[in-house]
DNA sequence: CATGAATGAGACTTCATTCAT
DNA sequence: TATGAATGAAGTCTCATTCAT
């Protein structure tokens, strides 16, 4: 039972650190918000996190594991290689579009901390390795560049759709469609 | 003489908060630190900006307008279409490879404050029609979304050039050709 | 048991910024002067106020209304004009006397904020109203110009209160009957 | 020339001092706005007036001195008592109705600074003994203490003329015989 | 004499973290 | 475990005063 609940404290707080962390970025975020939010108290934060950093973290980690094991899932669905990019760029743009309303989110600063850094780049390392693997499975030269590239090209969206009001489902699809001819075929001329 | 001062001072001040903000992000930078860079007082600083926030925004746009005039400076002493594709991805890499000893500061937020956005945005703005006007006059089809692309794809390699100790100056020209030509013609299988 | 500490505390911060504020005037009060006092640190008073300028306005606040209280209560206890006149008198007096250690109380600057003026002025008006009425229940003439001029008479003799090294509480009486004389009666020749 | 535009200046910034310093209080007043109203640097106030308070303390002596040798000179005008009586009370009354636009003037504090209060202490002192030496001659007894609550009474209504709209000078007039009278013959009733 | 750029001490206020209950 | 009052380090910004020109 306590640890039941322990559990439950600490999903909570995750989550809304989640959301909050999201909506204001790292430094204006108070842990009192965070607290109010959960439903907590400002101490009970620190019997399950050492510092607002360290929350921040798991935070963060918590979401990224969730991520790259939904990507994993979704495009084990798929067997051709050109479903398979579109099963990722698609989940990469929906991330952004479900955040819409909080485009700070994915526009704020992974500051200085080393133990912060470290958190984006686990992540992005585990990413790119997997889209990495597709690419070679499917005998694409330069497995690594042509990885950076096709994720490059799909965050390069997310400008548009937090910013651009109009943005909406069937404009996110037609650009996965985009991205992924593009990566194929490059550039087409009229 | 008071205005050459004045203008020496402000430059060295923007000098300064450029390289101090670069270094350590918005929030993680203190005025004092900026001053003491700028071999100046706390209080010059604030003869010249209003405050942290106007000094924050100042620096950046001041550079944004200095990469883009040199953008197309250099872009301008090229005919062929893909000549001047790889001059901007080379010019956009150059950045990045030239800062990679203080890598943050392409990884810093742009934080919450409507202002630091827009100026943001004002840049990537220009950057992007900049890109757009050239697609378009080569006949490139839905000329926005493939400038997007294209610039998505060379940011994607900043982590690379930032972290990737072993990352020099000849890869990058490897990367440059190899992004043009997946632009151009698409991935490619062995 | 929480309240009753947050009370304290309250009351105790009130108490010490009458004090400085009292002593030192608004603007040569420093927060940590009156944190000390209080016996709590400098965070603790931006707990219970927002501001330095609120707490002065709810300390001033506090030591007004009690005097009202007190006032009326001690008025109350006498029926003749008379007797009523020298208890608002002497009422007046004594609290100058028993702040001339600290004079500064009474000729500190109500500044220019306009909290802080409405502060002082609702003081005056529900003082001035007490004494009209009292004027007019009397069938005073033109009660609210007696009940100036008679404030102002006590008003006046602050600064022998204050200043004069002899005036003990003997010659405070002496000057309460003298004053409400003279409002009675009028300036009288040898 | 020389002498005489060191006394332009002098003037010239006592003017602006006493303007300003009405208007915004000690505290509130920054010395740039001193200079920037008389129309000098703020160097030049430093070539002057050895500091901020010595300023103050110039500009208000001098506001003093003038106003005790107007009231002088005006009250020589008149023979008998009543009438040097209601002199004086205009006198007093007018200050305070020309500056009822920046009534702050008389509502500021006269800080701790030893030397700012002995400044408006003299001054009261001189004005006091001018009024009890007309009582005496006139064979009041208690000069001291009748003085003390003329001018008492006529303070009194500063708040009145600076912050009831309505008051003009007929009112300012009508305040005037109310307080003499008053004075002479005490309270009225209906 | 006059200027105004530069200085830097110092104040207010915030907020992550602690700890007694 | 949970609370939230208390702490105090630290940062931004102001402005009287100085001094080189």
């Amino acid at each position: 039972m306590n640890l039941t609940r322990g559990k439950d404290q600490r999903t909570k707080i995750l989550d809304a650190a989640m959301n909050i962390f999201g909506k204001n970025g790292y430094y204006e975020t108070k842990i009192v918000d965070i607290a109010e939010q959960a439903g907590v108290s400002k101490g009970t934060i620190y019997i399950y996190f050492s510092s607002k950093e360290e929350l921040y973290i798991e935070a963060h980690e918590r979401e990224f594991r969730q991520y790259l094991a939904h990507l994993h899932h979704e495009v084990g669905k798929f067997t051709t290689f050109k479903e398979k990019l579109l099963c990722i760029a698609e989940k990469q743009l929906v991330v952004f579009y479900k955040d819409r309303q909080t485009p700070n989110k994915y526009l704020q600063a992974y500051n200085n901390d080393p133990k912060m850094i470290k958190c984006l780049h686990d992540f992005l390392d585990h990413y790119h390795k997997y889209v990495v693997t597709l690419m070679r499975s499917e005998g694409i030269s330069n497995p690594e560049e042509h990885a950076k590239a096709f994720i490059g090209m799909l965050e390069s969206y997310k400008r548009d759709i937090f910013f651009n009001p109009n943005f909406d489902y069937a404009m996110l699809l037609q650009t996965v469609l985009f991205v992924v001819e593009l990566f194929l075929n490059g550039c087409q001329k009229d």
